[in-house]
DNA sequence: TTGTATGCGTTATCAT
DNA sequence: ATGATAACGCATACAA
């Protein structure tokens, strides 16, 4: 009552196992060395028996698995779930199987899901993390890279395919708009903090994973514009609505306070809206939101969110061509794709308040 | 310059393949017949080498993967993210690993997920959707079964391990709730339409997959007032938001308008929430709206919403449990795990208008 | 047109 | 304490 091979299949059909083979594989080389009537009897006694190539072994013999994995930072944010959705409607397009994992909650084992994913896989999708700037799992990472692994990664990297796609001009214009608004105490919620981080200090992140794509251009904004940047207007927190709702409450009972706030995902925005309704703000009338990753919910919220748009499922698609295209050529040059973001105006921004 | 294998590690640590096999697993049994000091030799030379174990060869020769697969109903529904959620958390704590895949889209390919997924997986998790209920699918699940391959199930099944968490009950309470209230005419917003089924017209779905759990109790609870069932105010519909928008401008540009709209899920809820505004109906002073499964959202959007949750999170862990001990005892009796679901009154029910 | 034999990288059983 | 070696299930080069 155990899964059969293909001895069981050539038995029954009274042939070997390699015609078996022949015959499941639709025989490889446009040649088709098989006679219609063993084609039959091979094609019943699988039908017969329920026979499934083991993966396995295919596996292992094929060198490949058509299985190709992907990290996710987190996995309770949807614009992370867009990005997979894509890679898995791509993948799927292609053949491919999809392993997932997510690296939350996993700072010390993120060299850990690292290697067994590799392991497994024929590949691999990397979103810029914080669990890959450890030691360990940079030197894992050489490791791969020198043996050739085909990586694409989500995110700028100096070695490796990447698209990118940050939020820095996005933020420029979000800052202008608000600007020109007359805005002039813009508090930032700077949601990049993962529970796990508390534990050890980890410094400020790097690259767009840590949000300075945001956070950057908005100091940048700021002085610009002659404004001051007042680290009271900047509070860092998690990445949960509740995170978002928390930091805008403190922001919103400054003594100055802001009229208008930059939440670093859509998640923390809507936390921060419900803030402002909590503390009886209208918005936009009392203050203005932006938000950002334009998640399919943002245009249904009431006000509308003023957002910005990574188009992730069209990211992720982009990620998976670019490391089929690797493994097919290992050799090629590392390539790099951009995938403009845009600012979104909606109905959550208006003029500041007097 | 290509991945080292044991045989490598073997010839530069002048050992057999044999001996790297035994310091890699840590020495099976309890007893440890190797010298401190080759033990030494051949650590250094997997160190140097950068050696790691292939998973394939291992999953073939010891007949598992540590891998399991997750089926999908909708990808797009953070419903169901959810679920993958818990499903990968718990995994994860198993030290497995998580295969994921989604149905829609896929009618026709259903069974080829089911078969693919099967090939690759030492176990899967399967849940409602339209996918298993061609002939196909059915067959090749009934296959699997006949070989005892582990399957858990979220949703209610005579043969399989399964956890159910069904809204019969919680439908019921929103009915007495919305009917308690003197609401009187309630729409339902039947958002179980995938966009695939709009080629064959599939009858009505069976199980809770297609919302029946909350279809019949809306009928039975409508005929205990004595009211009627008008089908005027069930609008069958897709899942998206913007189904749930277009439903419930349907619903409320009726004639007669319902006071009260009970979407299937919060998706479809969103949509009608934006629908009402957006007809400048306030909520809910105008028109309740209750919605289905508590995404973390619903309870910070204005008016917070009312509806019942199912925490699948948790379910998500239980279906991960109950497969892995399945997997370790095949001839374990069926089991059946019941996660309650609970009706959440917030703020987007209030009495009827007059 | 079909069968034989080999190897993919491991682990585990037997020797030594 | 360690080394040969036989599977695991499959795909293929080569023979027949």
């Amino acid at each position: 009552m155990k899964r059969p091979t293909q001895i069981d299949v050539a038995r029954l059909a009274g042939v070997s196992t390699a015609t078996v083979s022949y015959v499941v594989n639709g025989l490889a080389d446009g040649r088709v060395p098989i006679s219609e009537e063993t084609r039959q009897r091979v094609l019943d006694a699988i039908e017969q028996l329920g026979y499934e190539p083991d993966a396995r072994a295919q596996a292992l013999r094929l060198g490949h698995s058509q299985t190709i994995g992907l990290i996710l930072p987190d996995i309770h944010n949807p614009h992370f779930w867009q990005t997979a959705d894509g890679v898995e409607q791509e993948l799927r397009a292609a053949g491919y199987h999809l392993l997932l994992s997510s690296a939350d909650l996993d700072a010390d084992h993120g060299k850990d899901i690292f290697k067994e994913m590799s392991r497994r896989t024929d590949g691999l999708i990397l979103m810029s993390a914080y669990v890959f700037q450890s030691e360990e799992a940079q030197k894992i990472l050489a490791q791969l890279l020198k043996r050739r692994f085909p990586i694409a990664k989500i995110g700028e990297h100096p070695a490796i395919d990447c698209v990118v796609s940050n939020y820095e001009t996005a933020t420029r214009e979000a800052m202008k708009h608000l600007l020109s608004l007359q805005h002039r105490r813009i508090g930032l919620i700077y949601g990049v903090r993962s529970p796990w981080e508390d534990r050890e200090t980890v410094d400020l992140p790097v690259g767009s994973a840590g949000g300075l794509d945001r956070l950057l251009p908005y100091q940048d904004g700021l002085r610009a514009a002659g404004l001051p940047v007042d680290p009271e207007l900047i509070v860092t927190c998690g990445t949960s609505i509740e995170d978002g709702y928390q930091a805008a409450m403190q922001l919103l009972n400054l003594p100055a306070r802001p009229t208008a706030l930059l939440a670093i995902n859509d998640l923390l925005a809507i936390g921060a809206l419900r803030a402002a309704t909590d503390l009886g703000l209208r918005i936009p009338a009392d203050l203005s939101l932006v938000g950002y990753d334009d998640i399919p919910l943002a245009s249904y919220l009431t006000p509308r969110l003023t957002t910005s748009s990574k188009d992730m499922v069209r990211v992720g698609r982009e990620a998976v061509k670019m490391l089929l295209t690797r493994i097919q050529d290992p050799d090629r040059p590392q390539q790099k794709i951009e995938v403009q973001a845009r600012f979104i105006v909606r109905e959550s921004t208006g003029p500041a308040p007097f």
